[in-house]
DNA sequence: ATATGGCCCTGGTTGC
DNA sequence: TGCAACCAGGGCCATA
């Protein structure tokens, strides 16, 4: 499932590869869900275009689109992986995946694929023209200032991870990270987001930061089918301290790691340490 | 207005 | 051993 620190390490992989090259065709599979932006209309939008920079916004990876004369963005190319996408840097003759939905040939020689088994993925594009550019639902966790991430929760009747995984509020955290930054920072998944203390709430931010900076160093978490622009898997599920740890001894007092479903979601967390 | 729960999807796991 | 039911969860939408 990639979440911030995945979708961060695939947008530099894309980046260093494509930044400069050139989209000359594009081809699109015939299910529907993964598109946002008919078809059509982004075959219209990416063919042609050239690759200015791409970066992470949330859980989103945004392609910025020059029109090949100039440096100024006219488009933005948005690539949501939902739970199971993948998107690749390849060469023409590498074999093509089951669920490949994209193939962008490139100028370079190469494609970039979009992959998606269960289509919770999506593409778009934003004609600049028309639209501002892509700036994501919420608030950027690895930037967020102390005083505004403290009153993201202020009033909120909901449980914290659940606030977490709220995107309009903080975006680019999933289950796993939310489960991790709670442990880190002492606190049960269950507490109601509006009734933390601003201290608690510091130390969250702080856990947070810190959790994905280094989930970002070590090239995120591939738990299910994860893996970077050039199919490489990343670290840091080594470093998951209670998410899929169910009943395994809590790594700082032993205490069997405690799974209950929150907000629909597996929850995992340690009730010796986190209060 | 905000919060909650069901749904979409496929593949891996579990259970009979 | 084989097959089917179940579960995983990000985001969206209907409902409370």
């Amino acid at each position: 499932m990639p979440e911030l620190p995945e979708v961060e390490t695939i947008a530099r992989g894309v980046d260093e590869r494509l930044r400069g090259d050139r989209i000359i065709d594009a081809w699109f599979g015939s299910h529907k869900e993964p598109f946002k932006t008919p078809p059509s209309s982004l075959a219209a939008g990416l063919e042609g275009r050239t690759i200015l920079r791409v970066r992470r916004v949330g859980k989103h990876i945004v392609c910025e689109l020059g029109d090949g004369t100039g440096s100024s963005r006219v488009a933005e190319w948005i690539v949501h992986l939902g739970m199971t996408g993948q998107l690749l840097v390849t060469t023409p003759e590498a074999s093509v995946a089951a669920h490949t939905h994209a193939r962008l040939a490139l100028a370079s020689g190469r494609e970039m694929r979009f992959v998606d088994p269960r289509r919770f993925g999506r593409l778009e594009l934003r004609d600049l023209k028309t639209a501002k550019a892509f700036a994501g639902p919420g608030a950027e966790p690895l930037t967020i200032s102390e005083d505004e991430f403290v009153k993201l929760f202020r009033g909120r009747r909901l449980a914290i991870k659940a606030a977490l995984l709220n995107q309009t509020l903080l975006h680019g955290v999933g289950n796993i990270y939310a489960d991790e930054s709670l442990f880190r920072a002492g606190i049960r998944p269950r507490r109601m987001a509006g009734r933390l203390k601003r201290a608690e709430l510091l130390k969250l931010r702080a856990a947070l930061i810190e959790v994905l900076e280094h989930a970002i160093e070590l090239g995120g978490s591939s738990v299910s089918d994860y893996v970077d622009a050039d199919g490489a898997r990343g670290f840091f599920q080594l470093e998951h301290r209670v998410y899929l740890r169910t009943g395994e001894p809590c790594l700082v007092c032993g205490t069997p790691i405690k799974r209950i479903i929150l907000a629909g979601r597996g929850t995992h967390f340690c009730i010796q340490c986190q209060r």
